[in-house]
Formats: C-alpha cells, structure tokens, sequence
DNA sequence: ATGTTC
C-alpha cells in the first residue's frame, strides 16, 4: 500500500517550472520535476515523489529521472514519468511503460465546420457508438482473428490495415514509426495475452479512453495551425485507447518472468513494481520484442476506430469520406519504450526512453519525424476531459534539452473513480454537458460518472507549464461536441 | 488501463 509521505523528499528549485530531487542514498541520479507551484502541490499529494526518485535506482539511467506537469502516482513509475536509460549497460522495466502499451491518440480532420453538424448531433453520436464497440468485453470491428492474423498485426501494425483497405498510405505516412513498429516478434507473445487480443482488435476500451468529435475553438500560432491543416470552428475526430486486454497481458507476463529472473537486480530496487532486466538479457529484449508487436496492435486498433468513424461520417454527411477532408493530422504514443539517441552528458547516446503517461514532442530537424512535419515540429496530441477540451501542442527545441523529447499527456485525475462516482450521477452529467453542446454516450453509467470532468487537474495549466517551459507549444484548443466511451 | 480483486 502506497501512502503520502512527502514530508521526507526535499525539492530544490533549479529555475523557473524545474525542481530537482539531489541524489542520495542509492539515488543513481538526481531527479527532476517540471511544474508550476500549483501543479506542484497536487503533485505533492500522492506517490509520484517517492516513485520518481526509486526509478533513479534503476540501472544505466542518466542523467536524471522526469516528472512532466501532469504527473501522478502510478504502477511502480509515475504517469506522466520519463527516463532516459543506457541502451548497453542499462535496463528495461515494464512498469515504466506501463499497462496499457501504446496507449495514445490520433487526430482526424475533416473539412466540416461546427454549423455543418448542428442539429445532427445526437444522431451522429448514436451512428458512432453503434459502430465503435465500447466498454470492457463487447466484440471488435474486425471480428475475432485467426491466430496468424493477429500475429500479422503484430508484426505490421498498420501495414495489416492498409492491406485489408481499412488504411490509406497517407494514414501510415502521418503516424509515428510510419504505423510499424520494427522489432516486433509474436513468438514472444503468451498464448493468454493472443486469446485476449484475437477479440478485441478494433475496440475502444474503458476508462479515460474515448472517441470525440470536437471543434476546433481557438488557435494559439496561426502558422503552425496552417501548417497542421487546422482552422477555428472546424470539426475533428479524436480517438484515445491503446492495445486493450493484449498489452496489458503483455505487461502482466513480463513483469512475473522479469521479477523471477532477476531477482538480484529486483533486491537492489526500492520497489518491486521496478522490476526490471538487463536490456540486452533474454527477458529485456524478449519483453521489447513483445511490447512492440503491443504497440503494433494499439496503431492498428486506432486505424480500425477511425475507419469506423469515416464510414459513419460518410453516411451523415452523405460524401466519400476523402470528400470530407478525414485525413490523418498524427497518431502519438503515451505509453512506450523505445531507443532513441539523445545529447546527454556532452555525447549523443543510445538510450532505452521510457515514457509512461508522456508525449514524444520532438522539433523540427528530428530525423524521426515524418516529411510533413520534419521543418516544423511534430503534432503532440493531448486529450482533456469530456468537458473541458483537448490540445494540439507542437514539439519544441528544450524537450530535447530538458525531457529527453517529451512533454504531458493528459490532465490527470483529481479524485478516485470511487469518489468520482460517489460526486456525480450518469444522468444528471449528461444533461447538463448537452445544455453545453456536448452530447455523450457511454457503455456504462459508472464510467460516465468517473470520468466527470470534475475528476480531472486543470488542462489547461499543463498545458501552459509545457509551452513556458519550451517543450511543446500551444498550437489549438479543441472543444468536444459528441464523445462516446465504455 | 484491465475478461475491473493474482
């Protein structure tokens, strides 16, 4: 049991928005946090403390651990955490990735505008829940796989839908890793975590996951809204979910086999939910091998969501769904592992980056970042709560300098699911959020009540902290108008 | 987040 005991870590400020945890004890390295006072003082009531500084025990990581401004108290490593790791002599650690693996979002355009839709709204929420399976169990648009299907979409990703025609090239071309992730081998898959996922390939989920259709309500840099095809007032579709029951089955397994196969390792840890491998050991690349094809699975589930919502659209606006503008902006991981090469300590150097809850935001000059974005910044996509809005960022120079590339994901939860649900009733929530133009529709009453948009921190001063800091800039606020969730 | 308490 994880309790509040903030008294005993000591913060240094470091400079505006930074504050550093000095490195003691068996602290490899110092940590960092980076957030505002107010941000810091919901920070301060819970774990995420305590667990930043036990991921600085973690072996190879440098040159420190992060907390970005929407951080909180997580498995083992906190959501909105990342770190750095060495890619030779350090390790990989499941729980700092987390459960649900590549857990993200996309964003699609269209050419609509809010006046084109209003009037119709209830109906199109309607069409889409009636197409997006919702909720924990319901079926998948794809049907149940074949064992070497799904094995396919592990190791394609978002090649498998393009060859089915759920996918265009554009759509592949607009995703990070091009929609395929390298390095994903299903022999290292369980046979449980395959059962799980046969089901569920294209299926929103639980919880904060969600399909939204928002208007796009204010622009903060003209130039870049231009250069990202977005404009006040237009419509755009949202999606957030990740890789359902197969990722989290992916995680399950590994963090046992990884635990019973370095249990030295694990002793020296401050907390078994770290428990990590040698990344160049059997269980460090075989758990890699293992979360990419998650990751695979996750692109390919949101590519099959948002060919659901082209097909609804197409119905209501009686068009093509290419006559409708519904092109991809980006697809963005909260939740992944991945090697990348980063200036740290003087040197470009090979590192296991651990983001769980945090958005890769690199600028413009990333090697990484697809044609369209490489000259300005790629797309961060940060999905708010059902009724307060969502943000488009764009990556920044000091991400690179500050947060090993990254920034935010989300706003966070203020209160339990408990306590949310205690607070609010389905009903009522409902009503009141169409009386503000957005009309819901969820699977479950219990999750309409916890994901209240009371239940959540303020968007709105992550978001600010992020583009003061430099590591992703406001490019747009987008305002739901039709959300649909489990 | 999650066949929602291994």
């Amino acid at each position: 049991m994880l309790r509040p005991s903030m008294s005993e870590i000591e913060l240094q400020r470091v400079a505006d928005y930074i504050w550093e945890i000095p490195a003691k004890g068996g602290m490899r390295v110092p940590a960092r946090v980076f957030a505002s006072e107010t941000l810091l003082a919901g920070i301060r009531q819970d774990a995420t403390l305590r667990q930043l500084r036990n991921t600085t025990y973690l072996p190879g990581i440098y040159p420190y651990a992060c907390a970005l401004p929407d951080a909180h108290q997580g498995y083992g490593f906190p959501v909105g955490g990342v770190a750095a790791i060495d890619a030779e002599d350090g390790v990989i650690s499941p729980g700092s990735i987390g459960f649900d693996i590549n857990c993200g979002v996309r964003l699609c355009r269209t050419n609509l505008k809010y006046d084109d839709l209003h009037g119709q709204e209830q109906q199109l929420v309607n069409q889409l829940f009636a197409a997006v399976p919702t909720g924990l169990g319901v079926g998948s648009i794809a049907g149940t796989l074949s064992a070497d299907e799904l094995d396919q979409v592990a190791r394609l990703g978002m090649r498998w839908a393009l060859e089915r025609g759920y996918a265009t090239e554009d759509d592949l071309a607009h995703c990070e890793d091009e929609g395929v992730r390298p390095g994903a081998d299903p022999t290292c898959v369980s046979p449980e975590a395959k059962a799980r996922g046969r089901k569920q390939l294209g299926s929103l989920g639980s919880g904060n996951h969600f399909l939204e259709v928002q208007r796009v309500a204010e622009i903060f840099d003209e130039q870049t809204a231009r250069q990202y095809g977005l404009q006040r007032d237009q419509l755009v579709i949202m999606i957030h979910c990740g890789s359902r029951g197969y990722g989290h089955q992916i995680c399950s397994d590994y963090l046992k086999r990884v635990a019973h196969e370095h249990r030295r390792l694990l002793a020296e840890l401050p907390d078994r939910e770290l428990a990590a491998a040698p990344v160049n050991s059997p269980a460090g690349q075989d758990y890699y091998q293992a979360m990419n094809c998650a990751i695979n699975f996750a692109w390919c589930n949101r590519q099959l969501i948002m060919h659901a919502a082209r097909e609804v659209f197409s119905t209501i606006f009686g068009k093509r769904w290419d006559r409708l503008g519904m092109t991809l902006l980006y697809d963005v991981a909260h939740n992944i592992g991945k090697r990348e090469t980063h200036l740290i300590a003087g040197a470009q150097r090979e590192v296991y980056v651990h983001r769980k809850g945090a958005t890769r935001a690199f600028p413009a000059g990333r090697a990484e970042l697809p044609p369209a974005y490489r000259q300005v910044g790629q797309p961060v996509l940060i999905p708010g709560s059902m009724g307060t809005g969502s943000y488009v960022l764009k990556g920044q120079a000091s991400s690179l300098e500050l947060t090993f590339g990254s920034t935010a994901h989300g706003a966070g939860r203020v209160m339990s699911r408990r306590q949310a649900k205690r607070q609010w009733q389905a009903d009522e929530l409902q009503r009141e959020l169409k009386r503000q133009g957005i009309y819901v529709r969820g699977r479950s009453k219990a999750t309409i009540a916890e994901e209240a948009p009371g239940a959540y921190k303020d968007l709105d001063e992550v978001v600010r902290v992020s583009d003061e800091l430099g590591i992703g800039a406001r490019v747009a606020k987008l305002v739901p108008i039709c959300n649909i969730k489990g």
